[in-house]
DNA sequence: TCTGGGGTCCTGTTCCTT
DNA sequence: TCTGAAGGAACAGGACCC
């Protein structure tokens, strides 16, 4: 499976054995840290932190070199200069993130049109299907690496195993510049000592509730009553986070995504405490949120707003739309009206808008594919059409026409081709 | 010490309808 | 007509992810 190379990854040896581990993730190392030294390779084997030098920003990424001083994403940028002295600050470039996010992107799907992208620097891949072409999972892992490297000039880390949680886990594991494959057969000896903090969906929070009750390993998790796990994470986490400790995983990868919402937000240099101001910004706020709608095709069936004060409390507030809207103006006047609706007691620290519950802007139907990726154009719900076709016919599903209520576009896409 | 921005998902509460 | 139960929709908040 793999082995600890004195630098605290863990990475498998040429020829592991990756029966059944068709799922890569693929995550690119210290991804905008990396993009800052190839524009500028002064920069490389510094400590630098990628983050806006203002007074309230915080750390989008830092360099292994950085990191090794205690300086984490997330973390306030100020502190992450009391950590690291002499670390460079450079401030984030993401149009240049983008760009080379789209180039390893393009990378994966030459090797196979199952790519779902996770977020800009990270990728699911499902390789089962791709032997005949390319080889073994191991073999794919290896020459994507190989690829990146050459091809885009950055290092990322691959994990492999039959599922992707298992997968995302052994990436996690192999940082950076590492390979790490997890046998199918060997799942469960894989996960049995890892942290219940590795498990995808298990927070601070979460963490707290199940070690305090003595559940500290995900074999510990396998081996705690249900009515154990429900009381301490709540039942929907309780079943997802059981499933995962076995090994179980069914999601699939999913090469398309529908948004559920679209939103901006902005902290304020200084704490507002003018309404006037308050109102303006929400409407500067509303209107990105509207072009970005428009942009896409997509209408909101509701508003949302949120409000953080100088002391850190937070309220939404939202409201359901009368007709959707894709309106700067409109989509601005609800804003605001839910604004007036709150107390302003504190200075406020934040504001942002949200367009909920997206639909698409025009007629009213959907595309329904099946799973030989034949489509058909149909009126009403997507329930009318699940109830009409069955929930095994319809595969994926898009907007074509004007915003539903309740959009529940199953999150499937297509079957994975299987493996040979 | 001070805590960004853009998302998803889940849970609990309240309100409305049947 | 009134009342209460049940269920669903809307709303608010929070955890979590990158």
């Amino acid at each position: 499976m793999g082995r600890q190379d004195g630098t605290g990854r863990l990475v498998s040896p040429a020829g592991a054995d990756d029966t059944g581990a068709g799922i890569l993730h693929v995550d690119m190392d210290a991804f905008y840290a990396a993009v800052e030294v190839l524009d500028d390779p002064s920069l490389a084997r510094k400590p630098i932190i990628i983050g806006a030098p203002d007074g309230r920003s915080v750390v989008s990424s830092a360099s292994y070199e950085a990191r090794r001083f205690g300086v984490r994403s997330a973390m306030p940028v100020s502190q992450a200069i009391r950590l690291c002295p002499h670390a460079l600050i450079v401030p984030p470039h993401f149009d240049r993130y983008r760009a080379v996010s789209a180039q390893v992107m393009d990378i994966f799907r030459s090797i196979t049109p199952l790519v779902e992208q996770l977020s800009i620097d990270e990728a699911f891949l499902d390789v089962g299907g791709a032997r005949r072409l390319w080889g073994p999972p191991g073999a794919i892992a290896r020459m994507i690496r190989q690829r990146v490297r050459a091809e885009a000039g950055i290092t990322c880390s691959v994990g492999a195993a039959a599922t992707k949680h298992v997968a995302k886990m052994a990436s996690t594991l192999s940082k950076p510049d590492g390979l790490l494959i997890v046998p199918a057969a060997r799942t469960l000896e894989f996960l049995e000592p890892r942290s219940v903090r590795a498990i995808w969906g298990v927070g601070p929070r979460a963490a707290e509730g199940l070690e305090s009750r003595g559940i500290r390993t995900i074999g510990d998790v396998r081996r705690t009553p249900a009515e154990v796990l429900e009381r301490a994470l709540g039942r929907a986490s309780a079943e997802r986070v059981a499933a995962l400790a076995r090994g179980e995983d069914p999601r699939r990868i999913e090469t398309q995504r529908v948004e559920k919402s679209i939103s901006h937000e902005e902290t304020f240099h200084d704490d507002v405490s003018d309404a006037g101001l308050l109102r303006a910004e929400m409407l500067r706020l509303a209107d990105r949120v509207a072009v970005r709608l428009r942009r896409g095709g997509l209408e909101a069936g509701g508003v949302s707003i949120k409000v953080r004060f100088s002391d850190f409390t937070t309220l939404t507030r939202s409201q359901t739309l009368g007709e959707p809207s894709a309106s700067g103006q409109r989509i601005g006047e609800v804003a605001r009206e839910l604004l007036a609706a709150v107390e302003l007691r504190q200075a406020v620290r934040l504001i942002g808008v949200r367009a909920d519950r997206l639909g698409a802007a025009g007629g009213g139907a959907l595309a329904l594919w099946d799973d030989d990726e034949d489509w058909k154009r149909v009126e009403g719900t997507l329930d009318d059409a699940v109830a009409r076709f069955g929930d095994g016919v319809v595969t994926r599903a898009a907007f074509l026409g004007r915003a539903e209520r309740h959009p529940q576009v199953p999150r499937t896409p297509r079957p994975a081709e299987d493996s040979d």
